[in-house]
DNA sequence: AATACACATTGACATGCATCGATGAATATG
DNA sequence: CATATTCATCGATGCATGTCAATGTGTATT
């Protein structure tokens, strides 16, 4: 039987309410790390370590600039992800998804 | 800003390598708890643990006849759960999954 | 009724993890 | 160069969690 061990870390990263939040700041686009501590009222060093877990998970990756580090989400690892979670748990749905996944990418082509 | 406790909990239940081959497992059909069991090499009570949380956060249920439970993916939490997780990553693609939803549904009615 | 079986619950234990204060590293500003 | 700022790392702490042995609960079988 196959391991899961890197997916079950995958979704640990998920596993928490404050990573969970950054998500949803960071679902506008990039945002600065300070402005992500300053609107989620936790100490600093938690955040550096939330941000690290969501990155060494591949959901989140980080853009240095001077002294500022801009957060995002990645994409394409979240892609992959959504992809695992629905073979995981359903096969004939993960086809469904790939097709619309297809259309997706060709309709934004088109503008 | 939400909490996004009760969506952490939900991830947490699939943070666990034994859990996702639960799952895994469970995705051609239901399954009695015996037969997961001895598939997964773990003590009795561990299993009851972790179906424990399945079933808590959702995304499987339990039907009980006799002496054996029958565990299975619920299909209709799980859906929603994926639709959670796209909402909270990117606004955009989760109306197109929406799309994608309704065409499946309506393609099964059809058969 | 007595026994066997399938599963849940309890209690204990070790490990993992979120959090914080203190400190370090890198970079901009004076 | 000195200082301030932004973020990462370290060490400590308290709580959560995965695991198992022992026991309890409900159900079939004899």
């Amino acid at each position: 039987m196959e391991d899961y061990t890197t997916e079950a870390e995958i979704f640990k990263a998920l596993g928490d309410a404050n990573r969970l939040k950054i998500l949803s700041m960071l679902k506008g686009g990039e945002k600065c790390a300070c402005k992500i501590l300053e609107e989620l009222g936790i100490g600093q060093p938690t955040l550096s370590h939330h941000m690290k877990i969501l990155c060494s998970a591949g959901l989140v990756k980080g853009r240095k600039e001077g002294r500022w580090v801009h957060y995002s989400i990645d994409g394409e690892c979240r892609a992959a992800w959504l992809k695992m979670f629905v073979e995981l748990t359903d096969a004939k749905e993960e086809a469904l998804l790939c097709k619309c996944r297809d259309e997706y990418i060709s309709e934004e082509k088109n503008i």
